[in-house]
DNA sequence: TATTGTTATACTCTATAACTATA
DNA sequence: TATAGTTATAGAGTATAACAATA
């Protein structure tokens, strides 16, 4: 006879937790993905200590030659002010340069270091092993489902 | 004959702007669809200034009578140290009681005040209304398969 | 020895408001 | 007047390390 389970005070595990009603919202489900996500790619092999934010607004700056950091603000959804952090950020890492806008001497136009390219071409190789192993058990056209499911609650892109 | 584009230096729009390889990620658009998620949870009619992570605490707490405190942190992937904060921060508002636990005197055990059942009653209308919102223009189908989708990425319930 | 909750501390990410230089 | 970048400041949200009480 196997002992009987304790009534209380036993640590708890994951499995033995009641989530109520949240494994039914698929924004819970969001979160926990994102969650998940977001430490795969921060500790994956070869972790080169840049976030996904960092990686987006390097890819954007390298597809926009010269972009403005208002532009780059409005691009990523975040505040001007947020941004002069970020770009404080990667300029003191060697990673971005400030240069002089050509024709509007208020703003700055922002270009991606030798570094810069070089490290970012080191990261996407880095990301598509991170998409791989997030999605190592998704045939292609359940990848291609959630790619295109998740592009409806954000339409943003096509 | 209509003005010719000015080749710089002008405000660009968010679809004037070279996103590169993000919209092809996956964890990009679960990225995006997050950001939009918490705006929409954080901003939609009658707010209640809870977050998606406080909101599913309570849920946790009410389905968990009398949890411990290191139980809530294996369950929501936090720190013990953070779910300090965190039950600090819903005691102050009297949602949440700490109680003296029965076998353990190390323990706390967690538990809704009235007001904080209360809360949370409203709070999930509220949610629900927002999954609405958010699926707006899903069919019962694509919703039930991007939330398969979803689990698949993080399968943690199921 | 190990676990529970706590404290002290710090770091990241983000925003708001007010300022300056320029348009 | 409006825009671009900046500064000062603040607030979430989170973690690590060390500690006391208890198991």
């Amino acid at each position: 006879m196997p002992p009987t389970q304790a009534p209380t005070s036993k640590a708890k595990t994951r499995s033995e937790i009641n989530y109520g009603l949240l494994p039914e919202l698929v924004g819970y489900q969001l979160r926990m993905a994102q969650i998940a996500l977001f430490r795969d790619f921060a500790q994956g092999p070869g972790e080169l200590d840049v976030t996904p934010g960092l990686f987006g607004v390097l890819v954007i700056i390298e597809a926009n030659p010269d972009l403005k950091q208002s532009d780059l603000a409005r691009a990523t959804h975040l505040d001007r002010s947020t941004v002069v952090t970020v770009i404080d950020n990667l300029e003191r890492r060697g990673l971005v340069d400030r240069r002089a806008a050509l024709h509007d001497r208020r703003s700055n136009a922002l270009r991606l270091t030798t570094e810069g390219t070089a490290l970012l071409r080191k990261l996407k190789r880095q990301v598509t092993q991170h998409e791989k192993r997030l999605l190592g058990n998704f045939s292609e056209a359940e990848r291609q489902s959630l790619f295109k499911l998740l592009q409806k609650v954000f339409p943003e892109h096509r």
